[in-house]
DNA sequence: CCTTGTGAAGCTGTTCACAGCC
DNA sequence: GGCTGTGAACAGCTTCACAAGG
């Protein structure tokens, strides 16, 4: 994964409970096991059994949680749905949130119809392309709306974050469109560096990067393969 | 994103270069950057340059490169073609790396169709299903074969990557066929966690995770705008 | 003079190991 | 006794600042 985030840190004189980057990112892993374990009827759970599930370290997991409160019971373990519903408060999972995808091309379309969105707290709630054959379709329910009236489709349905799922040259302007827009936080899905104003957030996701990194990896097994067996 | 290696660090004592994760999940976006120079007709470009491109500190591009040789200049830069070339072939991109894509449901569709792949040295080579309906049927140019069928064309096609793109709830299946096919590199999709045998690599990639993130930053800020403006 | 390549410092994140508490 | 929460040690990554070298 390729992360880039433009919004600067705020003074520690602010009011910030600053969790660590590294343990928001997990924080939707946990709750993600932990409603596995609420499904499989699970009342409480020790650290261990949280952190196999969630494939971490348990101290790390522990470590994660003490950011957040003291929410287990020492010599007990963790109450599974209260832990849950402390998560999802703490992430902003008590709300949906609702999405515009850029871009309803063939990666648009999939985002689109992802099913794994809904029961994220994520619902794509409007669609934008610049191709007039696109415009005025209906993909996944959903007419697709021209990018011009992206600020009023904002404004009106109160969105607050955008994907960009479009080739890697429409990237930039996408996004600027986007911050014009009143969007202050940014999934790119472009092969492309996007520049936005400080207090938007980016973060990217590289198809290519992420198979790049593995043949890279694939390459020092068959060279170190070689090495091994003549 | 999320990321996970299961594969263990090997012995220093091996030839390994030993070039640092953080490092490698980056040349790719160098060697993006480096292309783009080229192609506006840069011959040279000092470490300033490139990292502007690439948007990183100019110091850890550096650190970055140190890692694979001393490519550069100093007083002048770094040749385009010669570092570009250096990169690539270090990340093996000198060669294509054949993928197979399981599911081909929006996701495996969209990504059987991604353009970006093709520059970036990965050849979507095939497809594979469960679903009666899909076997058989063409995306993308490509013939949609049977799970069972994986090894055999696995073999036959030398492929090494193999892409989960199918619900969660079949992710563990899917990945043990991988593995029993041959597959030592998976990048993974679905929003469940896969276990491998050692040697093989997964890496992870969750769209919800994403947003859920910028969520999390979503909410922050309005909970700041409320403490400041009222 | 200019820019690379790199020791050293600083920071972030992980893991250990145990004190604290039920 | 058992498990949480956490200080302290550790590891990895980033950034600085400058020596080395064209």
């Amino acid at each position: 994964m390729t992360i880039l985030r433009s919004s600067h840190r705020l003074p520690a004189a602010t009011p910030e409970r600053g969790i660590p980057d590294a343990t928001v990112a997990r924080l939707p892993v946990y709750l993600r096991a932990l409603n596995a374990l609420i499904e499989q009827g699970t009342g409480t759970c020790s650290s261990n059994d949280l952190a196999a599930q969630a494939g971490v370290n348990p101290a790390k997991l522990r470590k994660d949680l003490s950011h957040l409160g003291s929410y287990g019971t020492r010599g007990v373990g963790y109450d599974v749905e209260y832990l849950s519903y402390q998560i999802a408060r703490e992430i902003g999972q008590t709300q949906d949130w609702d999405v515009v995808i850029v871009g309803v091309g063939n990666l648009g379309s999939a985002l689109s119809a992802y099913q794994g969105f809904s029961t994220r707290g994520i619902r794509v709630a409007a669609l934008v392309d610049t191709s007039p054959e696109r415009i005025g379709t209906e993909i996944s329910g959903i007419t697709v709306s021209a990018l011009q009236d992206l600020t009023a489709i904002v404004a009106e349905r109160e969105i607050a974050i955008g994907i960009i799922a479009t080739p890697g040259e429409a990237a930039q302007k996408v996004a600027d469109a986007l911050v014009e827009a009143g969007i202050t936080s940014i999934l790119n899905f472009a092969p492309a560096l996007v520049q936005v104003p400080e207090g938007v957030d980016v973060r990217k996701v590289d198809l290519s990067i992420e198979l790049q990194i593995l043949a890279y990896h694939e390459q020092r097994k068959a060279g170190l393969d070689k090495v091994v067996n003549g």
